[in-house]
DNA sequence: CTCTTAGAGCGAACCGTTTCGCTCTAAAGT
DNA sequence: ACTTTAGAGCGAAACGGTTCGCTCTAAGAG
């Protein structure tokens, strides 16, 4: 049905060779090159990618692993990842694993199997053995938001130590001592990370540790909400919750709002992620936010540079220099509002 | 480097046809069968699906298009869209035009160089002229919350006439006259529909049209700001607002935030799509919401469905009987909150 | 005027599958 | 015992590109 590079050859009574030499890029004489062009439109001609991808072993697509890929932070770095790698001629292939381990690891099989050039993911598991068999193929691994312990991986992090440790200890300026953190599980690094910032900030200013204060559960709403209601429901109460994720901001506030509580009166809050909460809750929130677009465009950024050094390597076939993996780390910020009670 | 069905036949002495039937589910001897299973563990061979998919003119792989990413609604539309897909084994590339009818067409391009199998898309354009390629190469389509004049395409809706129509019957209910609507313009399906069931809840109830309370615009939270305040800042003002996506409700309220005014009190209101803001926001909203996952649910299998019987009609070689165009309508429901007041 | 050389063009092999139509074997039918 | 016949196996030709290494031409060097 579609035209071919053979049908270009009939037409122009050139051969094979010469027309993929012009369709990439290659020298052929002007008089050619006319007689090219004009088949080409003539006959609505198209690269076959597929046919291309088998004969040059890529595929010009990218597999992109997430978990929940229904919020936020998902949506905007999926968005901006696309928008890069598309104007450079890379498709964007999803996968959303819903932070189930097994699934993550069937996924990134079937992205094998899809055959992409490279992934970018969020990885769930806590163990990179599932990556192997990507590495194995040699195809570029970008990590974000999350790494391991072997330092073998590219990826591309928000200093989460440092932005609880400006978060508490701003809570802390204005006279707060009875801190909670409602955060993650301890196998998860950012968890882990923001728990550190804030142990660092207490410390800082001598301020005992209350692990009663300490709410480590999963990073959802339900647990934001529980951990509030059964912080707020003790005789020893927090006066400012320091809420470390998205969903778990939510959890609170809705939390505080069915126990008929009030922020900043009853208790100071910041929050996390959740810029457009920040606006729309009334009075505004203190909150965390993270440069989730140049999260996107950094990782982006570093895969198809990897992508384009595994294409010299292949043709230079010089020893496998295999450069060290790059660690990008970004600053978060913190964006004030009405949400903490000076004491 | 990876091993490749040669590999199985020189390992197994059997030839290439024979590996291949069995990989495609075709019967082979026992004895045999057990040869080429254990040669594939051995060389942990995997079908190559690109030469695969050079061979049947197939990628197995979905393109989804559609505006804005990085919103929870279609975010929830991609997760489980692409749950679906994978089931089946097929990919989801995702393409984000963020509503620019320009960036829409040249996206197609991209998808069809890709070579997809088929597109399920939100459409920005309000004119279907820039999906005749895709047609003409007898690549099935699926339209998701929006369609054309023209029947020709599959397509996935919410019936948003009857859903304005129980909205603004509602506040009807509750005493409320002075209504306004807050929409997006005419050119966009969706608003149109809108529109007209708060025209006809209106003259159902014999209360005259003020146009004065229609406001149209984009689908943003500026629109939804700029509309409230200026509604709210002069001396006839509505009594409650009818806000018809999630962007303007946000915007609405904000601005409300920010005039010093609060619902139900100073004026009533109902909201769209933002479940999450329903719960949040205080005092709790009333909300049209719409099945987004059963959407893409049925997006995806009417998808499905299409791809098996392209299959199908060109391995029997019969008349093209292009069926009708399946059209899904679905219902959306209306949440109850504490956002309106009984007058 | 001859020799060198850059570079355009070409033929053929290759990427890893599927599939068509043929051969062959062995069980079933008479 | 002889003929059918079902169905397993096979060879070879696609599918639509890229690429290696060769030939050939014509411009530039001496």
């Amino acid at each position: 049905m579609a035209a071919t590079i053979r049908d270009i050859t009939k037409m122009t009574g050139l051969s094979l060779a010469t027309v993929s030499k012009y369709l990439n890029g290659g020298n052929v004489l002007p008089e050619n090159r006319t007689l090219i062009e004009h088949a080409i439109k003539e006959l609505n001609y198209e690269v076959n990618e597929v046919a291309r991808g088998l004969a040059k072993n890529r595929t010009k697509t990218i597999g992109v692993l997430i978990h929940n890929l229904d919020n936020i932070f998902a949506g905007t770095i999926i968005a901006h990842i696309e928008d890069i790698l598309r104007q450079h001629d890379y498709g964007t292939i999803v996968c959303d694993c819903r932070g189930d381990i097994d699934l993550e690891e069937q996924e990134i099989k079937f992205l094998l199997s899809k055959r992409v050039d490279g992934i970018i993911t969020i990885p769930t598991s806590g163990n990179s053995k599932y990556l192997d068999s990507v590495v194995s193929r040699g195809i570029p691994i970008v990590l974000i938001d999350r790494t391991f312990e072997d330092k073998r991986f590219d990826c591309v992090l928000v200093d989460n130590s440092e932005a609880s440790f400006q978060a508490v200890t701003t809570l802390i300026q204005k006279g707060h001592e009875k801190i909670s953190i409602v955060c993650g599980n301890d196998n998860e690094y950012t968890a882990r990370e923001r728990l550190l910032g804030y142990y660092k900030a207490l410390e800082n200013n001598n301020i005992k540790i209350d692990l009663d204060f300490v709410k480590r559960g999963s990073l959802t709403v339900e647990h934001g909400y529980e951990a509030t209601k059964s912080l707020m429901t003790v005789t020893n109460r927090p006066t400012a919750l320091y809420l470390t994720n998205y969903e778990i901001t939510l959890g609170a506030i809705i939390a505080i709002n069915e126990l008929g509580l009030s922020f900043p009166d009853d208790v100071s809050i910041i929050g996390f992620d959740n810029l457009m909460l920040s606006k729309v809750v009334k009075p505004t929130l203190w909150m965390v936010v993270q440069p989730m677009e140049e999260i996107a465009t950094s990782a982006a950024h570093i895969m198809l540079k990897r992508l384009q050094d595994t294409n010299q390597s292949s043709t230079t076939n010089d020893t496998v220099t295999e450069r060290e993996a790059v660690r990008v780390s970004l600053n978060t910020s913190l964006l004030t509002g009405n949400s903490i009670k000076q004491l």
